[in-house]
DNA sequence: CCGGATCCCCAGGGATACTG
DNA sequence: CAGTATCCCTGGGGATCCGG
């Protein structure tokens, strides 16, 4: 990309990682580790083969990613974050935190994958009863899956099925991440389509990093 | 810009903030508070100004920024950042984290503005003596001045010369920010042009968020 | 099937001139 | 001062093709 010619950080950032698709690179390497090029194509729907391309070798130029050639059974070429390229987490948080505020529209048309659920409970929302017994949350939106584990006062999440999750939650996107990141309430949520079978008490021990933007009823 | 058309917060952010110089402008405004056109202008050298017309219609119709009619003596439109656009600040502050690591390359055409001199120590750095007796540092590089004050736990920085400093440090921008921000030490920072006059012991208190990028010798 | 490279076309960005 | 208009060019989107 060409510089903005700006003795200034933020601009600095920008000249490395302000390409179209540059960061949402960086979003699949670092939700799914390495990653050979057909998968970063499915994790990244809409990019075209010779930007994705282009990309890569930016990035590895930028020190941002490494490539290493996998032996067989492998045999083909891994991406894989570099130590430097791991930084860019707190960015990414907080860029999808800002973005939050958007998920609320409507677009049918978007894409949607699990891992995209997944991360967001990981990354935005905090146990608020850490010392409650560990508990599941299965999520699914649109056909894709996540499972929230609560527990030692963390969140995780994983893409899949639990089998036997303590609250399901399943509705479209939008009511299943707008609830679970704070931008909708239950009622709010069901309105929009969601179904939530279980002990639904356990969405207030899920507390949304929210920033005041949320909760409309 | 085009969407991703990705239902994913990071995607959606980048929708509306990951255009060329979107987010320039928005540090701008953050920093300087309301713009007039001309004073946007101003502090991002190189933008078109079909460029800057544009992306202001844009962080307008997305709610980020709000434009008023200034009455007389100012008769002007003057830009200010909406509530909403406000909240870009930990987006801009990650990045601009991120991008320090990047300080340290030289780029001597890069433009230099007093602000950005400005915001880095703010932003970037914490009293590690909180208790100590307020201080005040004087920043000079490439003829742009800033002033830093410590007091209260807190590191306040504005545009401009101080009085009275405790400390002045002078010389390249590389220099000055790279040991404010823990990029290099003062033997390092000396050797690529620095002059340090007064109480250097005042760079201890001056503690970075270093993410463990700095301290070459 | 994987990992790209190539080509064509168009939208978005850059530079500058011009106007109310 | 605050933009608009214009022209040019680069970079991105989309499809196709090709070697392993």
């Amino acid at each position: 990309m060409r510089s903005y010619g700006q003795y200034c950080s933020i601009a600095r950032s920008l000249d490395v990682i302000g390409d179209r698709w540059t960061l949402l690179i960086a979003r699949e390497l670092l939700l799914q580790g390495a990653c050979r090029f057909t998968d970063l194509k499915k994790g990244l729907p809409g990019i075209a083969t010779n930007l994705l391309s282009t990309r890569l070798k930016e990035l590895e130029e930028a020190g941002l990613i490494t490539r290493e050639e996998a032996p067989p059974p492998i045999a083909t070429t891994l991406y894989t974050l570099s130590e430097t390229g791991r930084t860019l987490e707190p960015v990414l948080k907080a860029l999808g935190l800002w973005g939050l505020r958007f998920m609320a529209d409507e677009r049918p048309d978007d894409a949607f994958q699990a891992r995209w659920l997944a991360y967001a409970p990981e990354w935005f929302t905090t146990d608020a009863d850490p010392d409650a017994p560990p508990a599941v949350i299965q999520l699914v939106a649109a056909d894709e899956a996540a499972v929230v584990e609560l527990g030692n006062g963390r969140v995780r999440t994983r893409v899949g099925r639990a089998t036997d999750p303590d609250l399901v939650l399943e509705g479209p996107p939008r009511a299943v991440l707008g609830l679970v990141n704070g931008l909708i309430d239950l009622e709010g949520a069901r309105r929009i389509g969601l179904t939530a079978t279980g002990r639904t008490d356990l969405l207030k021990r899920l507390r949304p990093h929210g920033d005041g933007t949320g909760c409309s009823s």
